[in-house]
DNA sequence: AGGAATATTGCTCAGTCTGCAAACCTGCCT
DNA sequence: AGGCAGGTTTGCAGACTGAGCAATATTCCT
């Protein structure tokens, strides 16, 4: 199970998170204003009222504000990973443990979609993205290596499995568009089944059914 | 089937195709040389005897040039996946058009190695080494939805087969080393066929057999 | 309260990347 | 051969990024 949110205990580390948020916040919202190449790292710190220096105390580049990940993601998913029953194939696990992190991104559904409508609109973006999405597929190998008992060096499966598992988020991401006909929980359960089935030449049925998006859980 | 090399016609374009691999060629060996981070733009063009700004005309940045990959394999890829008979399956399309490709990797082992190496030991790579892959990946999706009639924007399939097949890709390459028990094409095809089974818990077999390394073709 | 630890900030500097205009080279036509 | 047209290289100038360092301010802990 994946935490609800982060947990800063002091003041010191509330404060730091706040200011984390809101420069990510800043970032996202100046670039949907003003086009992403626009807007400059001394706006964004402007916006916060913090020095720019500070900003790269946090981030060492706009793409990071932009697509940096709660910085607790890597240890809330390798314990998640390593807490699935044992009897589950990597596939599986992944697909379990991702479905579940999608809750924590449905609390978040506003900025998400604004993010991946970013990245639609300006394609220059979708290798910046894929850079941190990098990073998270280096999680989940070494989650799945780890209970498998395999070395993802010399192994190439754990490496697999986790880049396709990485994909279908992704992929999921992507297309979890404001009107879209599809939940992102339905989205990616159907990615997985797809996966799992070797990904047959055509998938069961997409973009068909007319569900209501799931509702807002703030 | 992917042609075996770019054919430049005019002695305009062989001289700018002898620049391009020049810089890519002295990135890599500087890198390789003096650690990715300590090698600078000016360094690079003054091993190749051309102007810093000249550089930039061919790269937008020193990541680009390390791991861009032969400007014409987006035609070339997308006439591939074209090209394979209409009853293959999307999977298997791109099985055959990558483990196909794989003779022109073969083709620059030492530099391929030697960059995948090169990646392996500074982890600080992976990420601009995956933005690279994810331009590649929608050439994939792309070439899977047009064969399939089907629209890449709002149906996920086509990005999922493509990222499955790419990280394939991804990791047959970090994997591809050296004294490495199998050879390029061996590695592609075993992943594809887990992938094809669904990833299933334990891959038939990995890193098992004592296979030579394909030969130089050159 | 007071010392230790940590965060923020300004300063500075090397490096990256882009636009622009001049000089240069190749391809092609007369 | 000569010369024009279009593409390539180059130098220059300027904006932005990203990092180290030391001074200052804030929070934590005893």
């Amino acid at each position: 199970m994946i935490s609800q949110e982060v947990p800063p205990v002091g003041l010191r580390e509330r404060k730091k998170a706040d200011v984390r948020n809101a420069l990510q916040d800043a970032t996202l919202r100046l670039a949907i204003e003003h086009g992403y190449e626009n807007v400059t790292v001394d706006a964004i710190a402007e916006a916060v009222d913090v020095s720019p220096r500070t900003f790269s105390n946090y981030f060492s580049s706009k793409e990071e504000a932009l697509f940096a990940p709660n910085p607790y993601i890597s240890e809330q998913l390798t314990a998640a990973i390593a807490a699935r029953p044992a009897d589950e194939a990597p596939l599986e696990v992944l697909a379990a443990v991702l479905v579940d992190m999608s809750d924590h991104l449905i609390a978040r559904r506003d900025a998400w979609q604004a993010r991946m409508r970013l990245v639609a609109e300006n394609p220059q973006l979708r290798p910046r993205m894929a850079a941190q999405f990098s990073r998270f597929e280096v999680i989940l190998a070494q989650g799945v290596a780890l209970r498998c008992g395999r070395d993802p060096t010399s192994d190439p499966y754990p490496g697999l499995v986790a880049g396709a598992a990485a994909g279908a988020l992704r992929v999921a991401l992507a297309h979890w568009q404001p009107g879209a006909a599809q939940s992102l929980h339905e989205l990616l359960t159907e990615l997985f089944a797809s996966l799992a089935a070797g990904l047959p030449d055509v998938p069961p049925r997409t973009a068909a059914t007319d569900h209501p998006n799931e509702s807002h859980p703030s």
